[in-house]
DNA sequence: CAGGATCCTAGTCGATACTG
DNA sequence: CAGTATCGACTAGGATCCTG
């Protein structure tokens, strides 16, 4: 079983020095499902929590949540609580925040150019495989 | 179980809309762990498939075959056999391959100038909220 | 050499129900 | 209103063994 354990080794220092890596971190975070939608809703404004969910329509309130919170703590948006009854609570982009959304601008830019090749060369495939 | 049945239809008609949006669908291939360091090894040039799983150490030889797999299929790379004894395969970026480089720079770009802000949110995140 | 097939586990995601 | 907690379904990914 040595070899197993240090393939294992291995393989997770491999996965810590790709968590270390800032393209793949980056990636991590703004490929997550909900994160660009959250962003390109408040990139308008300010938003509620109730609010965003009726925006980001699809989203569970537990995966808002989770997106938000995320958000939150890496630097992307501000949670703002203003303890009236009932509750009210503001979401609005940061500085850093608003700053990714150029990028996600350009990778979008990218894909609507080269994404029909992409689906060009998919149906070549499907085709010459069968089915 | 209609209200039930209505949001997962719901649910999934929104699943397939941002399965459509070309970004979406670009963020899913290149955020893939393994894409990214497939396509940068092989854009020094082709290379073989053991070769490869050396170049890109960690990944198993499952994810190997289908990120290629999936690389071949969505145009991004060519697979050439070449039926010696033993067998001979090699694998190429193809002009789009060759494109999305620079995309992937400046999402590397993006990341070694702000992840920096990302981790200082994190710290102080987790220093207000205790642990 | 370059994979295909199979099994298995850990984490992800959504639905549901409950709370300050 | 703005969440938290819990549960089950699903699946991505790795290990392992086998083949043309």
């Amino acid at each position: 079983m040595t070899a197993t354990a240090r393939r294992e080794q291995a393989r997770e220092e491999y996965n810590a020095n790709l968590r270390e890596c800032p393209g793949h971190e980056l990636l991590s975070v703004i490929s997550d499902k909900w994160f660009t939608l959250v962003v390109s809703a408040l990139a308008d404004g300010p938003m509620r929590y109730n609010e965003l969910g009726r925006t980001v329509a699809g989203a569970s309130q537990r995966m808002l949540t989770q997106t938000l919170r995320r958000l939150e703590r890496d630097g992307f948006v501000t949670r703002t609580v203003t303890p009236t009854v009932p509750i009210r609570v503001d979401y609005e982009l940061t500085d850093l925040g608003r700053q990714i959304v150029p990028l996600q601008r350009s990778i979008k830019a990218w894909a609507e150019q080269h994404i029909p090749e992409v689906h060009a060369a998919r149906e070549r495939y499907s085709e010459s495989e069968g089915e």
